[in-house]
DNA sequence: ACCACCATGGCAACCGATTGACAAATTCGC
DNA sequence: GCGAATTTGTCAATCGGTTGCCATGGTGGT
């Protein structure tokens, strides 16, 4: 006694099927391979005839089903992007500027995001593998070994990280990282604090390196500062720890922490930048509206994402050329969060 | 002689094709249809046969070829999540709950933004819904007839938004204003502007008959102000105009601009909350990192993400009940942007 | 006139999975 | 022990497009 026969009476209402090619292929009285030619193959059939398919098509609203394309052709069209937080805003403009490119080159963009966890992150990479062209991870948290297995299977493309060969986008960190120090020896900083990031995060590490490699050349002294975690409150609750090392400024993995910490500083009427210098990285939305505003290491993020999804279109495509990729130098951007150590001369 | 050893000869290299179910068929020594059953239909299929077919299946590294399901079955697991613009931290919350509620019943979400035009907007909508069971418009800047023609061809759930008979998640924006409104009366306002979003912005109506029903009902004398856009710029530049009107309290239509008029109180040396008192919309990230931080009305925005998704989901499935919606209060967020106007009693 | 050649359109075999109909094998009732 | 009921698994059609190969007819060169 199953009442399923009635599937479209009520409720939800009748929906059309849509149009397909055999739709197409009845009204204008040619087969159905001939109107599948007619509208990817210009050239290939009798332009008038053409014409006719076409204005059929149009009429009956004829929209091309991805999914039949993509069985005998293996293309889906559609790329995923993989990335660990969605609320963290460093990653805003570094999608913006994927999902130009992407839908510039008629791709449809998936999207999805991993909590921070490389577990989470791995299932969902092979969830949507067999449904896209390629794969965009974005600061992936994934071991080595696990991307590269996920590259043998499909096309992929790393952001902000480094593994072997595999195609990657990263900013080169060094010449903010060298404008911030010089900044911060001039001003008469003498030790400086890293409040590091994940300990899974290449990025963490590519920063850090940089950083001391260019804080021991300058004479200048660094110590590195673990946070619970890369967030706002993650740099808050590292005040302690950032004072009892008694730096006089500190360079934070992003503009989160950075934020937090400022935050913390205010809380406990520690004055920025007079008492300690904080700057930040990435500049996100939200750090040039703060008092002070936060001086940060700018990534060209924007620039990364729209290189990454052009790296894996060309990838997707198999093309071998490619090579021609501009650097993505990071930029030092001075605003309000640094100034001279106490120690030096007082504020004028 | 598996010389399989060698993965990555040159480019892209060799990517072995992923397993179908006839592979797993031949493995077994059954048919390809009994694979499939023994896979989605369970109890189907003798349970020695299947647990050999989902071994052969796991030893293969089966992955489902969602196109090729989706072709008989005509669903293709996958729902599209439409916002206007992805760099608005408005939209983060919502599209997480979203993405939560998508990944916890194994859908695939899918998402694009239109860049605030309603003409993008339709072009990706229609070139998503075929490859999708449904679509979530957020805050759509679309016409109510654009709409509907939407919603004829697939299931479509609105958020943010309200058009006729279409299923739609909106919060119940009187509460929090009326807290605010209280809230400002209290302090002695008498004279408060609204900084109006876009024309096309349902939301915006909806924030501005809410607010302008209940001023004048308690006595307070309201005006809308136009601003060029829903952007921190948006809200800076039209600060002469607010200053202009004479109000001693200017409620935004989102925190994007309530920032962007505080950055510019601050440019010009206006004090807030001394002679303008700020309250915005939405608590977005930073609106608490800002000094002095935003007052605001909040929007449970991961609560609406979920419940469209949801909503979504039933629509999908055909559900006939999903009546059951919990309300959505927004939520006054007392900060430190408001305070007494000057001609009231003088700090203490 | 003869033939090569090109433009045009149709036929049919896929792509990978699903599913109704049915055959073979097994179990059960009496 | 015989037919009936129930499992268990196979066949073949189908979803909507794509594409190699072939058939047809027209054109032009010599």
């Amino acid at each position: 006694m199953d009442e399923q026969t009635a599937s479209t009476e009520r409720g939800n209402g009748n929906r059309k099927p849509p149009a397909t090619i055999y739709d197409i292929a009845r009204l204008t009285g040619v087969s159905a391979s001939t109107v599948s030619r007619a509208l990817n193959k210009p050239g290939r059939i009798n332009v008038r005839t053409e014409r006719r398919i076409r204005d059929a098509a149009e009429s009956l609203g004829y929209r091309i089903n991805p999914m039949a394309r993509a069985l005998p052709t293996g293309r889906t069209g559609t790329l995923a992007l993989l990335v660990s937080d969605i609320t963290n805003p460093v990653y805003f403009d570094l999608v913006r500027g994927a999902e130009r490119v992407a839908s510039a080159t008629d791709h449809t963009l998936v999207f999805a995001e991993s909590q921070e966890s490389a577990e989470i992150e791995l299932s969902t990479a092979e969830r949507l593998q067999p449904a896209v062209d390629g794969v965009l991870l974005v600061a992936s948290r994934l071991s080595d070994e696990q991307i590269f297995e996920l590259s043998a299977t499909k096309p992929l493309v790393l952001a902000n990280r480094r593994v072997g060969e595999i195609p990657a986008v990263v900013p080169d960190v060094t010449p903010g990282i060298i404008e911030a120090l010089d900044h911060l020896k001039q001003l008469g900083h003498r030790s400086i604090g890293y409040l590091a990031g994940p300990e899974a995060s290449w990025m963490n590490r590519a920063r850090w390196d940089a950083l001391f490699e260019n804080a021991v050349g300058r004479g200048l002294s660094i110590v590195e500062i673990t946070a619970a975690a890369p967030t706002v409150d993650g740099g808050a609750s590292a005040l302690r720890r950032v004072v009892a090392s008694g730096v006089t400024a500190v360079i934070t993995y992003n503009d989160l922490m950075g934020l937090g910490l400022m935050r913390a500083c205010r809380a406990e009427g520690i004055g920025v930048p007079e008492r300690l210098s904080i700057i930040g990285f990435d500049d996100i939305f939200g750090s040039d509206l703060t008092t002070p505003a936060l001086t940060t290491i700018r990534s060209p993020l924007a620039a990364i994402g729209e290189a990454a999804m052009r790296r894996l279109l060309a990838e997707v495509r198999d093309d071998l050329d490619a090579d021609a990729e501009p650097p993505l130098p990071t930029e030092f951007v001075l605003r309000e969060s640094t100034g001279a150590p106490t120690a030096g001369s007082p504020e004028a």
